[in-house]
RNA sequence: CCGGCAGGUUGCUUUAUCGCUCCCUGUGUAUACAGGGGGAGGAAAGUCCGGGCAACGUAGGGCGCCGUGCUUCCUAACGGGAAGAUCUCUGAAAGGGGAUAAAAGCGUAACAGAAAAUAACCACCUGUUUGCUUUUUGGUAAGCAGGAACGGGUGAAAAGGUGGGGUAAAGGCCCACCGGUGGUUGUGGCAACACAGCCAGCCGUACGCCUCACGGGUUGCAAAGCCAAAUAUAUCCUGAUUGCGCCGCUGUAGCAGCGUAGCAAGGUUGCCCGCUUUGUUUCCGGAUGCACACCGGAUGUCAGGAGGGGUAGGCUGCAGCGAUCCCGUCAGUGAUGACGGGACCAGAUAAAUGAUAAAGGAUGCUUCAUACGGCUUAUAGCAGUGUGGAGGAUUACAGAACCCGGCUUACAGGCCUGCCGUUUUU
């Protein structure tokens, strides 16, 4: 908006803060009672039309089930790639009207645990899924 | 050298790109940006003990319940640790595992076996009855009465062991030596205890109950406090006012004071005594002389508290001058302590401390080359050791959540120190 040379959009393209990211435990309540889901292998995504403040399209949380892997370890390990696929691929939503602001939530629901170039393709089929989802007709 | 045992220590490195979180400085009113710095473990794990800290409870006493249980020491404390004592299992050894309060009383001991503790199944001995035999003051078989724990058999365990005397046959019945138990004296040790002497024939084992000593209030940082937001004051208690009962004073409307005791229930975080709080036995009516039982009623307002309801955001707690960490010296066998110097060292909260790529290191495996000495069926082959190259593999266990001290469990590999040497080889 106040940026026209549109550099710091440039810089924060890769960024991924506490303000994008989903905290609210009111919000993943309503998530898990009230979302849409759909499944794109070795994910289930969760999503619900969201109003916050700010510029960001999405606000986005990470799950592993402690039933699947019960070392810690290995669960930081799965959500650690997931949050580095989205925050190197998120730039795809753009932030414009046209699109509808998201909260997500992706749970891993592979038995195995993924080598990172696959779960980038999937991260990658993810985004482009949410796009088609949000679009707003006028 | 190799194999093993014990203790300690360490537990991958570098570069590039893109990120996360906290702190400081600067620009900057909020947001934000730039620079600099910090950012998982020895077990962060299991949540098994012990504390700190916090809230609640608590006059005191008794009983119960749970835990611990050789000795001395260490420690803030412990069920932890160190050094030691006795017994026992295991190992060739270095070592490793387990047990240990006291004993007055009581109980149990599967299967097998006659019997599991006031022992008689077989065999043994004595007496006697009957039968058989005639080797007739004997022998033998069966029964009865008794003696006897020496032999056999069962068992995890059978009433100390060996030898001798003694006896009808035997037996601690008696004696010598050995072992144990109890008493006692001496020596050593802080002590558990050990060793030695003397005395007593006192002589099964295991487990449990009981007993004794010591310790233990409960819940946990989702504790606890504050702010914001948000819903709703159901119910109970206390105080004031109005009102109830009794008594007193003035005097017919006010004022001041009191409400004992019994019973029941609740609280006292297992129970009881005790303590404490509340209710009731009070009044009116149904309802009629009295009593009991039953049913209904004994108001409203305000303030405070309990409780309920709501919230699930933020701040404090909570990032620590500490039972702190590192180095050194001294004391001690050691756990540990004292002193000196230095350091301030993660703080996330759907939960940071990373992801990706490349190179390297370490350790096995396969293969090739080469060097060394050895063996054989000897210009060759075999196995071994060292060095170098190539390929592929492995690089563990595991992620802080209020903080410490332990314990337990998991762990690829490397390093250091000390100790042991059964078999095989040199």
């Amino acid at each position: 908006m106040e940026n026209p040379s549109g550099k710091i959009d440039e810089k924060a393209r890769f960024r991924f803060k506490k303000e994008e990211r989903l905290c609210s435990k009111i919000i993943i309540d309503k998530l898990f009672t009230e979302g849409s889901s759909f499944l794109v292998y070795p994910y289930k995504v969760v999503y619900i039309d969201s109003d916050f403040p700010g510029e960001f399209p999405a606000k986005a949380a990470f799950a592993v089930s402690k039933k699947l892997y019960k070392k810690a370890v290995s669960r930081n390990l799965i959500k650690r790639r997931t949050r580095e696929a989205y925050r190197l691929n998120k730039h795809m939503l753009s932030s414009d009207n046209t699109y509808s602001k998201k909260a997500l939530i992706f749970i891993y629901i592979g038995k195995e645990i993924l080598q990172f170039p696959s779960i980038e393709k999937s991260m990658i089929r993810i985004i482009e899924r949410i796009k088609k989802v949000s679009i707003q007709y006028p």
